[in-house]
DNA sequence: CTTGTCCCCGTGAAAAATACCTGATATAAT
DNA sequence: ATTATATCAGGTATTTTTCACGGGGACAAG
């Protein structure tokens, strides 16, 4: 559930963003007077802060570069009629992540809540993870089964450590390219192979049945718990 | 999917920018030769154009305003590394829409190429559809009905998420021939009719009368809710 | 209305192309 | 030298495409 924090003065417009907001799913606070925005902002939970740019008394534009200069560090939406790319640099610059043009169609605001939604709700790392009967610790890179150490190599621990990060979800092969081997991916695919091979050994060797690594044809790998 | 022609000469900030935008779920193809620009700026489908100012041979300077004389009327993006205002007006004066001087952080690169995408007629294409009882997921290419998945080979998967962008309206054969295979259609049209079997038997496997694939005879296939 | 022709589409199976697995081997790093 | 990383060549399974044939609309002539 993603949480929304909507800054708009303008009582319909307001009621009605909330009103298709709550009905696709967002968890909204609606505030109205742009003198809360900070309170509320910085000492409460929400993931993407909508700021429409012209409040009374409080200008969203300053409101914005406040609160990065504050080291508010969540997304941002900004929400204005104005339309030049002088404004629109003015806004980026002042710190918001994106930029919506009134008058706007619901369904362009959803897809960009969800955008910025995705960025925001990614989970905080974790240091030790269990996945199983098994044991994944990135500190010191060790994957263990009870007591058992399963000797990974520094690029089997990256590779087993991206599928487990996304648990019971398909990581697509160019995603693993991307993320493991980065720019200078000149690089056979069939590596990839290779390596899932070596990890699916390891991890049979233990004679574990609780885990395993599930190849979708066509797109990438699965790791099921 | 926001597309984007990237042409730029220095193949290290290339290969960084085509990563940086993959990675942000743009589409990119990118150039290194300023004389192809032309070429594939009119006559490919693309969003949004960046351009560096500086190309050997051609100037991007002279190439944007070439290609806005040619009736060439989609974003462009202008890539730098002056910063006077003289350079700024020229570049906009030129028929560039936005600007930008490096070095620069890519977070202000994708802020502006959201911006400019939001320009663009494309519709915003949805992660997850609920078509009927089934979903639709694009990230993750399931489809499922309740909670039973259906297995579709990539390419199945292309297919019925077409006819589910076109929910209700008949998509023609040649289009599906254009979207799908692209240009380079060295396909026998009956290739179409496969799939559509193959679909219609996996969607009716579940049992389950709430979406069908109709056909419209001479013309295409149509997908019912 | 009936008949016949044409052509689009459906269907099943078979061929071609491709993705993935596997074990062995080469190359680089420590 | 040992370990780690990447490539290669082969086999196998799946996907993708083709092929050949048949059903049945659409349409015009009888």
């Amino acid at each position: 559930m993603i949480r929304i924090l909507l800054a708009e003065d303008d009582s319909r417009l307001g009621k009605l963003i909330e009103y298709m907001l709550t009905q696709n799913k967002f968890n909204v606070e609606w505030i109205t007077n742009g003198a809360d925005i900070f309170e509320y902002a910085m000492y409460s939970e929400y993931d993407i802060l909508i700021l429409d740019w012209m409040m009374p008394n409080v200008s969203g534009l300053d409101a914005c570069r406040q609160l990065r200069e504050a080291g508010y560090e969540r997304a941002i939406l900004m929400l204005t009629a104005r339309d030049t790319v002088e404004d629109r640099v003015m806004g980026l610059d002042a710190g918001a992540d994106d930029y919506l043009v009134k008058p706007f169609e619901f369904d362009e605001l959803l897809a960009r809540l969800r955008a910025l939604g995705r960025r925001s709700t990614q989970k905080i790392q974790q240091e030790v993870v269990d996945i199983g009967d098994f044991t994944l610790n990135r500190t010191t890179k060790v994957l263990m089964r009870k007591d058992q150490v399963i000797q990974l190599s520094p690029r089997e621990f990256q590779i087993f450590d991206l599928l487990a990060q996304n648990l019971g979800v398909v990581v697509p092969r160019d995603i693993i390219l991307d993320r493991i081997w980065g720019l200078e991916r000149d690089i056979t695919s069939n590596n990839i192979d290779s390596y899932m091979k070596i990890l699916r050994k390891k991890l049979t060797e233990v004679d574990d049945g609780s885990i395993a690594i599930k190849t979708v044809r066509g797109i990438g790998y699965r790791l099921e718990a």
